[in-house]
Order: C-alpha cells, then structure tokens, then sequence
DNA sequence: GCCTTTCGCTACGAGTCGTAGCGTAACCCC
DNA sequence: GGGGTTACGCTACGACTCGTAGCGAAAGGC
C-alpha cells in the first residue's frame, strides 16, 4: 500500500488527499498509454483526461516516469499461480499469464520504456523493482517450493543461493525477449517448448 | 550497409552527402547516451556534438529512434563466436560477451528505449531486427551448427522449426533480463549456473 | 561550366515541462 | 463550531525541444 511520494514525516491535520483522484489519476494514465503510448502521453494530458489539475499529479507523482509505474504495477497483481498439479503445468500456466500480461498496450510501451529509464535513476529502479519485478518474483518461489512438496524438485538442492533469481531471469527475460523484442506471439507451441526446455535443465541440475 | 533513410531514387548528380559527417554524427550520438542518456538525448545537441546543422541531421534521419539505433547498431558487430571447443564453452563466451555490451552505458540506456519505441511503430521495428536483432541471432545459428559439427547434438533434431529462435529469445532474454531488470551483475558465477541449465535442457530435448 | 544536391545558418510556431502564486475547499483537533 | 493545516483548481510563466522553412554558399557529377 505504498502511496504515490513518501508521505510519513509529520502527517497531522489538513485537507487529506483525495483517494478518488488517485484510482482516477491512474486510471487516466492507463487510457493514455492505450491511446498514444509512453513517448506521447504527456502529463497535461493525463491530468485532464482524469479531471484534476497539472499540478495535483505534481504533487503527488515527481514526474512521468514514477506516474506509471504506479499505474502498470496494480496489473501485475493480476498475476496468480493456481495449482494446476504438476511444475509443467504450473510454469506453462504462469508463462501464459505473464505472456497476456504482456501483449496489453499498456504493458506493452510501458514496461521497456520505464526500464529504460531506470539505468539512468537509481530510485525509479527501487520503485520498479519493488512494485512488480518483487510481485512477479514470488511466484517462481511458490512454484518452486510447491514442486518440492510435490517431491518433483530436491529439497535442499545444493548451492541454491540465487537459484530462483535465477529461474525468473531466465522466464521472464524469454518471454519479454519473445513479446517484445522478437515481436512474435507467445502461442501455445512456442510455451510447450520452452517448459520443456526449461524442465530439462531443471532435472539435469536436480541431478547432478 | 544500409545508409540512413532509403537513397535508392534516381541518384543522379550533385553534391553527396559527407560520410564523415555521418561517422561524426553517429559517434556524437553514442557520447551524448553516455554522459545524457535517452530521455535527455536531443537531436540539437547531437548536431553540435559532431559539429553539424541540426537540419543535417533530419535529412539523414526521421528522428531521435532511427538515430540512436543506427548508433548503437555498430557496437553489435563487435560480437563474434570463437571456437572455445564445447559448446558449454561457446555458450560462456556468447553470454560474457553480450553482458559486457549491455553493461556500456551506450547501450544499457538505449536498448530498451528504442524497444519500448518500438512496440508502436513497425518500420522502426524492422530496423531494429535487421540492424541489431538478427546480427545476434546468427551467433545461435552458427553456435548450433557447430555443435552439431563436433557431435553434441543431433544432426536433425525433432521439430528444429523455431529451435534456433527459441534458444535466442532464452539466451538473450536471461542475459537481458538479469542486466537490466534485476539490475544485478552477469558474473561468472550466474553465466555459469545459466549455461549450465541451458546445456541440460538442450541435452533432455536431444534425449526425447 | 552548368546543374543538382547538400550544407550551415537563422528564424519560426507549436508543444511540453515544471513551478509559482492565489483564492477556495476539505478535513482534524480542540 | 472555530482555528489551523493541508489539498485543490486555476492561471500564467520562462525555458526548452521539436520539426520545418527559407536563404546563400559549397561541392560534386556530367
């Protein structure tokens, strides 16, 4: 639930802010990516399809960047991993998610564009990463650890610091590469093989 | 060796244009990523970095994303794929080398916001795919053949269709991914844990 | 030597940025 | 219910970037 600024210091009386602006702040932004994608939309422009004035975003926001990782982090928490009763099955079902996740417009101009941006902001990365890298993270955990339950993983395997940084590297960097930089569709062909391939990797390492 | 924009009508008489303006100009840009970045990148600084017009500069180019593509395009063709005998061994020296390139901070910033560019116009698309997303993908393709050369995979592999670009979006993904997302170093110690997975997935699919 | 094209230069309207200043509105606390 | 405090809408502003137009001059092909 963190708020768009870092508003701790000193919160006594006066006016509060309006949540109703927030969702429609963000809301705005959403439809604007939609509309004109991340190099076009301009504040101006969010701030009047949102019916509130330039300078509210301004103070809440410090600029176009941070403004819409907020407003594409809230679609990451869509993504969920339903026990589908086996590691292939679970890995091809987040694949999936993440791959229609991927192919919304929002997403789609947003996420690079921010990315970009971050290697030069040292804080906008924090923010990124703690409002969807870190949401997107915890589901390779689960995974994992639901496979090992299920006894299809070792349970302590060796040397399995940065194991599942490792993981999600590998699965959401193919399939962003696949979405957005090959600019080919995520089809149910193309996850088959790539859980395959990533399944037998895993069993190789459980192996050895 | 595509120049900037399409010359191919009737190039008749008159003056040509100066190749060395257009080395200058390419240089210039890449230092204005370096010490700017892209977002504060800005095509009159560019033209008096490299000591021309700024006119000059969209008469070669539409703008700022067929500029900085054509800049960083260049550096892609450093990448090359000695023999290092194994394909683990290959694969290594692929992945150290792409690390290093998306560490420059030519390249770090750029990338990505040329691909986030992308996701709405095609022709900058292409020019992406052909100027750099291709040039990497021949080193998948040669790096397989010579495997296949020395007897470590299979000479015709079940469904290769689509093998080759799978391998490149995992590859260029993981790589990607864990340079400019996590933001977290591509050491010898992931590179080694990444192709070690890789090469057991290659292996379990040459097996089926 | 003529023709064609590029070049540097200047200037321009349009658009965006981020901020300042003001009066008003909404809320908390006493 | 009154103060005090903060958020809000609005307007205006200087600074900056964009992409283009127009000009005279320069440099090559034929």
């Amino acid at each position: 639930m963190c708020r768009s600024s870092s508003r701790s210091p000193s919160r006594t009386g006066g006016r509060p802010r309006s949540a109703a602006a927030d969702a429609a702040i963000l809301e705005a932004t959403r439809a604007a990516l939609v509309e004109l994608g991340w190099s076009k939309l301009t504040m101006g422009d969010v701030a009047g399809r949102a019916g509130v004035a330039k300078t509210t975003l301004y103070r809440r926001w410090a600029g176009k960047n941070e403004l819409v990782v907020d407003a594409v982090a809230v679609l990451f928490d869509e993504l969920e991993l339903p026990d589908r009763g086996s590691l292939l099955a679970d890995i091809e079902g987040v694949v999936v998610q993440f791959a229609a996740l991927l192919e919304r417009p929002e997403t789609k101009t947003a996420l690079m564009a921010v990315i970009a941006e971050s290697t030069r902001d040292e804080p906008l990365r924090e923010r990124i990463r703690t409002s969807i890298v870190e949401r997107q993270k915890r589901l390779v955990l689960a995974g994992r650890q639901r496979a090992q339950a299920r006894g299809e993983l070792p349970d302590s395997p060796a040397s399995a610091t940065g194991t599942d940084d490792l993981i999600f590297d590998v699965i959401a960097g193919a399939v962003v590469h696949r979405a957005l930089v090959s600019a080919e569709p995520v089809d149910a062909e193309w996850v088959r093989r790539f859980t395959a391939l990533l399944l037998g990797g895993l069993a190789a390492a459980a192996q050895a």
